[in-house]
DNA sequence: CTGGGTGCAAAAGGTTTGCAACACT
DNA sequence: AGTGTTGCAAACCTTTTGCACCCAG
């Protein structure tokens, strides 16, 4: 349970580089928010109204090193800002995102679906793919459920 | 062959939004690169260079006119430039892009291969789809032969 | 004519960088 | 001790905005 940080302890010391506390604090606050697609601005505050007196340009460079050991993946909703979450370990490539256009919720998906596509990928074009980012773009069950309701609400 | 302003000028038209020179021009330059994705500030420059003294502020708020009304679609390969392309007026929704890790290409692909995952989300997670953003990464078919080739003579 | 559209320049984000001070190893 | 890291602030880059002027309808 505490160990969460071992992958990257491990990374750090096998590359020579240093396991500083600010480095700690922004792994510690992804670990705890996994679930979820922080933005830079959303981590720095977090450590910010904790009492640490972070830089958001450590921030931006602990995020960059994480993202170029893989332990971090970037997410990019089109809004102007980049996310960032935990990557896991055994993950292949990427998982799919669900993001809702309502309430802006999103959902990470596993899943191989993708399989056939980058098959077709190499068939047709000789491409050969290496990583996916996949964002499904639609209304969550919540939304729709809340939408039908108002819908009939109105119709009285 | 010259009527190819005609869905944007019968958009315009049917919205009471004004025909001017800027707008004809800047949806000039992406029929003339439909195969291409072309950045803001390259399609900025392209009409600089022919001597419109157009602003960049005219060309964001075109381009985000034609997105709004589906005339083009915004390509972002977060490398924090925005890209467009004109939209297929015969697309569902988006096309997918395939992007070369080495030299940058973008492949367009269309597929229906998505339905699958689309059906999935609504399966186990009650969102239904209404576009996507795929994004395959790799390597493309002339950079894997360059890549082999150089491969073979550096063994040598 | 009249209001939507444009150019300009300033402002507003978000992100990067140079440099001196700091702190892991 | 030595160098990788950090904080700070300035620089950067892309995008947005306010406003006076302009032009399509």
């Amino acid at each position: 349970m505490e160990d969460y940080k071992q992958d990257f302890e491990q990374e750090l010391q096998s590359n020579s580089l240093r396991l500083t506390g600010q480095r700690m604090l922004i792994y510690g606050v992804l670990w705890e928010n996994r679930e979820k697609h922080l933005t830079v601005e959303e981590i720095h505050s977090i450590l910010v109204r904790r009492g640490s007196g972070i830089s958001v340009a450590t921030v931006y460079r602990t995020l960059a090193l994480l993202e170029e050991h893989r332990l971090a993946s970037r997410l990019c909703l089109d809004d102007g800002c980049v996310r960032y979450q935990l990557q896991d370990q055994l993950e292949k490539h990427e998982h799919h995102h669900l993001v809702c256009e309502r309430c802006g919720k999103v959902i990470d998906v596993m899943s191989d679906m993708m399989d056939g596509i980058e098959q077709q990928a190499l068939d047709e074009y000789g491409f050969q793919v290496r990583n996916h980012r996949v964002k499904l773009y639609g209304i969550c069950k919540e939304c729709r459920l809340k939408e039908s309701k108002s819908d009939k609400l109105s119709m009285l």
